[in-house]
RNA sequence: GGGUCCAUAGCCAAGUGGUAAGGCGUGGGACUGCAACUCCCUGAUCGUUGGUUCAAAUCCGACUGGGCCCUCCA
C-alpha cells in the first residue's frame, strides 16, 4: 500500500505498527454550525481509507474527536444559521447547540454512508487529560506560564517546522489582520495550551485546573483524545490540509514532548473543495449543505459519487455542472448493476483478478477514481458472466459504498406497486389501441411522480427515482 | 512578502520515461408508435517555452495562470 505522507512529502509504502492493526486519528467537526459539503469531503475520504484498509484484512481502529469547546462566544461568526440562532433565542445552551449540530452532523455521515468511527469523543468530556498532559509538559520544560496561559514553548521541540515545511523566518506573525502578536510568548509562534485569560471574556465553558479557572487551548484536544483511546503511538493521523498549520504542527509538538518519542507515523491530508470563488468555508457564510443539496435534487450518494470521481489531495470545484454529471452517472450505473442476473455461478479467476485490480487502484494512494474504473471494466467485460460480476461489485461497493446493489424500490409500498403495475397494464391495453395519446399521459403522469417505465421486448418494467 | 500544491478533450478525471484509461455530455446509428432504457460508432498530442534523453503529458529550468497555508477553518 502507497500512501503519501505529508511528514515526508513523498509516496511511502505503508507499514502499520501492528501488522494486523491500524491506528487511525481523525479530526473531527467543531460543532457550532451545519458541516458544508467541503468538510464533508474529507471524512468521505476517510471513510474509504478506513473501508480500503478493511478491504485489504487489516483490522481498523478509528478515533474521531468532537469539538465543543471554544469559538462559541466569539461574535466574529457572522452568517449566524438560523438553527442556532433560534437555540440562543430559546435559551438553550452551548451544549444543547453542541448536541443539536453533532446530530445533524451524524445524519450526514449516515446518508453518505460514512461509517461511524469507531471511537467517538467530545473535548468537553477529556479536560482531565489535558491537565494531565499540560502538567507534564510544564515539569519536563516543554510548557510555560505566563500572564494567566499556560504555553507550549517550540523551541523545545525537534522538527516543529517539519510538517509545514515552513521556515520560523517566514512566519509572519499578525500577517492577518485579525491576529495580534502576544507579547507574553517566548516566542512568536508558541501556542496556547490552556487559557485563563483571552480575549472571549464571556466564555461560557470553563473548568477548574492548576492555574485557575479556564479552557483548553485548541490543539490539546485532538492530542489528549487520541492519546487516551489510541496509546501512545499512531498509524495515521487524518485531517483537512488547512490543519498543517497550525493544528496538526502543534499536535506533533505536543504529543512528542509528551509522549519522548516520535508519535504518528502517516499524516495524510485531504484536499478542499473550492467553488468557483475559492474555498468554501463556514466563516465565510456561504455553507452548501447536504441538506441543501437534497433539496436541490441530488441524493447524497451522488455527491459521495462526486467525490470518489477525483483524487483525495487534488481540489476540486464543485458546480451545479459537474453535481449533474455525478448525479446522471451514478444513477446510470446503478441501473446497470441491477439489471445483472444474479442467476449461475461465480467464474473464481475471473473475480479473483478484478478484485486484485481493485485492491492495486486502492494502493495506489487511494486511487478512487481508478476504483471507478475497475468497476466499469468489470460491467464491460464481455469474457464475465452476470453473477461473477455482480459479485464483485457487491464487494467493491463494500469500500465505495455507493449502494450500487442495494435496490432503491425495496421499500415500495403493496399499495403503490399494485397502483403502477394496473397503470402498466391500462397502458398497455392503450398502446394495443393505438391509442398513443393516453399511452403517454400515462407515462408522462408517472414519471412525474419519479417513476419511470422501462419497455423491454417481453413486458414493461419501472424504475423509482431517487 | 514567505511557503506549498496544481495546470490533460464541453465537464470530472487516470496516467509515476516508450507514442493519451474511464465516466458524463455532444453528434450519428440500431431499437421504439414516439420516447426513455440498452447497444454500436464519435473527441484531446497533454498551459507556454527552453533543455536532458534513442524516446517526455510524465525528469529539469523559465514563464504564464490558478488554489491553499502563514495561529477560526475539513
Amino acid at each position: 500500500m502507497k500512501l503519501y505522507n505529508s511528514l515526508s512529502r513523498t509516496l511511502e509504502e505503508f507499514v502499520p505498527i501492528d501488522p494486523r492493526l491500524v491506528k487511525m486519528y481523525t479530526c473531527g467537526p467543531t460543532v457550532y454550525g451545519y458541516a458544508h459539503i467541503g468538510n464533508l469531503r474529507t471524512y468521505i475520504f476517510e471513510d474509504i481509507l478506513q473501508k480500503g484498509l478493511e478491504y485489504l484484512g487489516y483490522r481498523v481502529e478509528r478515533c474521531m474527536n468532537i469539538t465543543d469547546v471554544g469559538h462559541l462566544t466569539s461574535d466574529s461568526d457572522t452568517g449566524e444559521d438560523k438553527m442556532e440562532k433560534g437555540a440562543r433565542l430559546e435559551g438553550k445552551t452551548v451544549y444543547e447547540i453542541a448536541d443539536f449540530y453533532t446530530k445533524a452532523f451524524f445524519q450526514d455521515m449516515e446518508l453518505l454512508n460514512i461509517k461511524k468511527p469507531e471511537i467517538i469523543s467530545k473535548a468537553s468530556d477529556n479536560i482531565d487529560i489535558y491537565i494531565q498532559m499540560i502538567e507534564k509538559m510544564i515539569r519536563d520544560g516543554y510548557a510555560y506560564f505566563s500572564n494567566g496561559n499556560v504555553y507550549f514553548d517550540i523551541s523545545k521541540a525537534d522538527h516543529y517546522y517539519q510538517l509545514s515545511g515552513k521556515k520560523a523566518e517566514d512566519l509572519i506573525v499578525g500577517f492577518r489582520e485579525s491576529v495580534e502578536e502576544d507579547q507574553y510568548k517566548k516566542n512568536p509562534a508558541d501556542f496556547v495550551l490552556w487559557f485563563t485569560l483571552s480575549k472571549f471574556e464571556n466564555h461560557i465553558m470553563k473548568w477548574d485546573s492548576p492555574w485557575g479557572k479556564g479552557y483548553p487551548g485548541w490543539h490539546i484536544e485532538c492530542s489528549g483524545i487520541a492519546s487516551k483511546y489510541l496509546g501512545e503511538y499512531l498509524d495515521i493521523h487524518c485531517g483537512g490540509v488547512d490543519n498543517i498549520f497550525p493544528h496538526h504542527t502543534n499536535e506533533i509538538a505536543q504529543s512528542e514532548a509528551y509522549f519522548g518519542h516520535k508519535w504518528c507515523n502517516y499524516w495524510c491530508h485531504g484536499a478542499h473543495l473550492n467553488d468557483q470563488s475559492g474555498k468554501m468555508s463556514k466563516s465565510k457564510g456561504d455553507t452548501l449543505t447536504l441538506t441543501k443539496l437534497q433539496s436541490d435534487g441530488y441524493t447524497p450518494l451522488a455527491y459521495r459519487y462526486f467525490c470518489l470521481n477525483s483524487h483525495y489531495r487534488s481540489q476540486l470545484v464543485f458546480s451545479e455542472e459537474a453535481m449533474k454529471i455525478a448525479q446522471n452517472s451514478l444513477n446510470k450505473l446503478r441501473g446497470r448493476v441491477l439489471n445483472l442476473s444474479q442467476e449461475g455461478s461465480i467464474l473464481e479467476t475471473q473475480f479473483k483478478f478484478y478484485v486484485e485490480q481493485f485492491k492495486m487502484a486502492f494502493e495506489n494512494d487511494i486511487n478512487t477514481s481508478q476504483m471507478l474504473t475497475v468497476v466499469y471494466d468489470v460491467l464491460k467485460d464481455d469474457e464475465i458472466n452476470d453473477p461473477t460480476k455482480y459479485k464483485l461489485i457487491e464487494s467493491f461497493d463494500q469500500v465505495l459504498s455507493l449502494d450500487l446493489t442495494v435496490s432503491m424500490d425495496q421499500d415500495l409500498s403493496p399499495e403503490l406497486e399494485s397502483e403502477i403495475l394496473q397503470k402498466i397494464e391500462e397502458r398497455n391495453l392503450a398502446k394495443k389501441n393505438r391509442d398513443f395519446n393516453r399511452a403517454d399521459q400515462i407515462r408522462d403522469e408517472l414519471l412525474a411522480r419519479g417513476i419511470r417505465l422501462v419497455d423491454t421486448r417481453e413486458k414493461t418494467l419501472y424504475e423509482i427515482d431517487r
